[in-house]
RNA sequence: GGGUCGGUGUCCGAGUGGCCAAAGGAAGCAGACUGUAAAUCUGCCGGCGCAGCCUACGGGGGUUCGAAUCCCUCCCGGCCCA
């Protein structure tokens, strides 16, 4: 059984650390560690699951996790973002979405009592930043910081050094407003260390600092690496979006395939990053993908076991069983029950039955489907996709743009299989 | 407050009276090839009732046969000065 820190150090989790001490104190156990998150949206994203992963191991190595939400700092914006006026009237609805999203961090870390003294908490640091004075905060906060050595962070520099930038005062403040949520947490929590992603750095190294001026106590910093694609391109991104934690903005089904899609050169790392599968079995999966990579038995095993950490075990099978059968066998060829159950899994939307009444005599034609199923985004852009051949009814290429949908093709007596290349897929159902 | 530069399509960025729905790049989508991979090549990439029309180059107004391009004004941003 590999320790804390020869597990974070084979899966690469360790990108910047405050000081060596840290590694100790992480095999040794018993600290209290904390990530932030955006509050800005009612579900956590793919962005923020690296974090809460190692938040993950931290707990399950003996340490307390906190989930701290930037319900405060999430008015100010951080510098690498732009000036988008956040609203101060939106503090109910920010602590709404805090709310909404402990679910989804539930599934990830264990708040139960009877996880004892890694119990994990949420936070909110509206609670302690919204009513902070400002006289209290200079004292406490600003009093021990440069303003020398914030201007030396990178954030601030690289808005100050590019010509035709420039960086407000609030968002300058930013890092010493994450240094006082550190402060809080560690006076009011005991906590110690801060996690986040590499471009983090800066404002955690800072926090540590100021904790350890204020209160003399020994906090510490870790930073993950950012997680980027082989071309550099953002990952996260499907074809409606970012990848939401919340089933309702991102269905099992998309988040599974999200992970299966993954490139070969990545797919490693992401097994390091997102699984809890042992050493060994990340080797055997390497090894596999080396030898095989036609049969993507990595990435099936990526998307398989984030699925089920994500949204349950039941969700992940039948993620996994639709892609089967999607991508397996033609549509005819499935039995009844396989396709209804696939049907029920797909993405899928309801249309009435007089729309499509009559065997090539109804009103909805292929392009007007694409659309409705949101599969195209206009008609313009249905007829294109038509034209280039990318559009599929049933498993069957249409090339005529006006050809009508009617009865006729209902499969199994009320669903329409649509598709839009060779993965994208929606359902429509008759009623 | 004064001066100055700028605000163009998802993003970056050309364009400075007609040939502009607007160069180029990136991103994105599709096709071919494959393995629901990458790379590569090809096509597409504002909307619509699609050989045409409509809406668009920060907002509004004006000049002109005609404006992203000129003028006025307002809003927003950068820089410099106060």
């Amino acid at each position: 059984m590999p320790t804390l820190v020869d597990d974070l150090t084979f899966r690469g989790l360790i990108h910047q650390l405050s000081d060596q001490a840290l590694l100790e104190r992480l095999d040794a156990g018993g600290l209290t560690a904390y990530a932030g998150f955006d509050p800005s949206a009612s579900s956590l994203h793919h962005g923020n699951l690296l974090q809460l992963c190692t938040l993950r191991r931290l707990q399950l190595a003996g340490h307390r996790p906190i989930a701290l939400a930037g319900g405060g700092t999430g008015f100010i914006g951080d510098p690498s973002g732009k000036s988008d006026e956040r609203n101060l009237l939106d503090l109910d609805h920010l602590a709404a979405n805090v709310e909404g999203v402990r679910p989804q961090l539930a599934r990830l870390l264990d708040f139960e009592p009877s996880a004892g003294p890694t119990q994990a908490l949420l936070a909110d640091n509206a609670s302690w930043l919204y009513d902070l004075p400002l006289v209290t905060f200079l004292r406490d906060v600003g009093k021990h910081v440069t303003v020398n050595q914030m201007v030396k962070k990178d954030s601030v520099r690289a808005r100050l050094e590019r010509a035709g930038e420039g960086i407000s005062y609030s968002e300058f403040s930013y890092m010493l407003l994450q240094a006082y949520d550190f402060l809080r947490l560690h006076l009011d929590e005991g906590c110690d260390l801060q996690i986040g992603g590499s471009d983090q750095w800066g404002n955690i190294s800072l926090g540590a600092e100021v904790v350890g001026k204020v209160t003399g106590d020994k906090v510490y910093g870790l930073t993950t690496p950012l997680v980027t694609r082989p071309d550099g391109a953002k990952f996260g991104k499907t074809v409606e979006g970012a990848v939401w934690l919340d089933p309702a903005r991102t269905s099992p089904y998309r988040f599974y395939q999200f992970f299966l899609n993954v490139e070969d050169r990545s797919v490693g790392q992401y097994l390091r990053f997102y699984t809890f599968f042992s050493h060994g079995e990340i080797a055997a999966l390497d090894a596999e993908t080396e030898a095989h990579p036609e049969r993507r038995a990595a990435q099936r095993a990526l998307a398989r076991s984030v699925c089920e950490l994500v949204h349950g075990e039941g969700e992940a099978a039948r993620a996994e069983r639709a892609s089967a059968a999607l991508f397996g066998a033609e549509l005819c060829e499935l039995d009844e029950s396989t396709l209804l159950e696939v049907f029920e899994d797909a993405p899928s939307s309801a249309i009435s039955a007089q729309a499509l009444a009559g065997n090539g005599s109804g009103t909805l034609d292929i392009v007007g489907a694409l659309v409705r199923a949101e599969l195209c985004g206009s008609l313009s852009e249905a007829r294109r996709l038509v034209a280039a051949g990318g559009a599929y009814l049933n498993n069957q290429r249409i090339d005529d743009p006006s050809r009508l949908i009617g009865s006729g093709d209902l499969v199994a007596g009320r669903y329409v299989e649509l598709r839009k290349g060779r993965r994208d897929y929606h359902l429509l159902r008759a009623e």
